[in-house]
DNA sequence: ACAAAACCGTTGCAAATACAACAAATGGAG
DNA sequence: CTCCATTTGTTGTATTTGCAACGGTTTTGT
């Protein structure tokens, strides 16, 4: 199946690997292509994966269901986006989620085991596959972190603090420009948008921070 | 420095390593050791770290700071647990936390390029070493999502029936035991103990569930 | 068996939140 | 420039939450 390079390798699963070694470390990999219609399920949960799936066009949804039936958009799979890694790099750990194509959509399946086992095997570029792997997971892992440790907090306030100091300290500055529209910060913080908007006037008025827009500006100087 | 075989492959990290192997898996990684007082610190928020941490006896804090000087403990790190694996495996990742020994303790550090680079070389134990990582990684990437997808919820009610829901999942049935007392399982959701509290009692009085300290049981059947 | 500690449910109240509805500001497209 | 869609701020109200305090029950240590 036809896959151009020039996108396998800007993908998070091959970043590390060049053009040219792309060809033998597939060779290696054995991947299995899939297409699927729309609405059509890849995953099913309760199953239990030893593939990572990468999507190479279309679009895929995670997807939770609970107890009761209610539906749950965990992720939004896009065009060179990773999904299932972590079930399947978990032997016997089933599915706790499906995933949807929300397109007609081609996927990529890579057995996990190929790509840890035969590390000791001819192929050398896979030290650079598992590097980028570790990284990716790593990546989301602190993604996580990171977010949990904003939604902890109890209040509305208490969430903006711990976010936008952290997004100050990322940038090494008092002054930075988020990456979040109002609509979509209260959908990272989970709460409401009008409150998270109030809330961040009283603020502005206590002379907590400033803003305009996307670009905020925090005080840690006490006023008077 | 001398650490037992048998406390290491219990590890998670060394989880698929059999003891006779460890000697020569351990010669290949030359992990260095290194003993801190209480409160002295390990990782330092800002630092770029490259090796993996492992508590071998004592207890370690991961800690974070912000932009006001607020401390907020993210992780207890106890003997056999890794810590700073998501930033060892990020190159140019800068930690956004600092490690503190809570207690006098040992910590061997595990350069994460001899946990990768290597691969094609002598050592063939590293393969299992990798997937032993990368499981751990996956596992708590796992675990975040989980409580992630719980804690999006905007109400005590919807957190509590995310958390139930996902139990009775696992376990197969709508009888299940879970692993938290009512004070552990507010600290999990970040909801308040006796609203939480009462909150169980009114769905159980609604006849969504019922429960015996531990024990819950979820109906889905409709009542009349 | 006894005392102390831990755990759990309950209640009242002040504070924070979600929700809805609307006004003002902004930015493009024609 | 005007119209229209999007984004943001504002307000009021019903709900929900956090907090503090208390009593009853179970568990634990001695």
């Amino acid at each position: 199946m036809q896959v151009p390079l020039s996108f396998l390798k800007k993908t998070s699963l091959f970043r590390g690997t060049t053009e040219e070694e792309l060809p033998t470390l597939l060779d290696c990999l054995k991947p299995s292509y899939r297409d699927f219609a729309k609405g059509e399920i890849i995953l099913r949960q309760g199953e239990d994966v030893s593939a990572v799936g990468l999507v190479l066009s279309g679009r895929a949804q995670v997807i939770e269901e609970d107890f009761w039936g209610n539906r749950n958009i965990l992720a939004d799979a896009m065009p060179g986006d990773l999904f299932a890694e972590s079930y399947a790099f978990l032997p016997g750990e089933l599915l706790r989620v499906s995933v949807v194509a929300e397109e007609p959509s081609r996927i990529m399946l890579v057995d996990s085991r190929r790509m840890l086992e035969i590390c000791s095997s001819a192929c050398r570029f896979h030290t650079r596959l598992v590097q980028d792997v570790l990284a990716e997971s790593a990546r989301k892992n602190l993604a996580l972190t990171r977010k949990l440790s904003h939604m902890s907090k109890r209040t509305t306030r208490e969430k903006l603090l711990s976010y936008l100091s952290g997004q100050s300290l990322a940038a090494g500055s008092e002054t930075f420009e988020i990456p979040f529209n109002r609509q979509q910060l209260a959908d990272y913080l989970c709460v409401d948008r009008s409150a998270m908007s109030n809330e961040l006037c009283k603020m502005r008025d206590e002379g907590l921070l400033s803003f305009d827009r996307s670009n905020f500006h925090l005080k840690s100087e006490i006023e008077v």
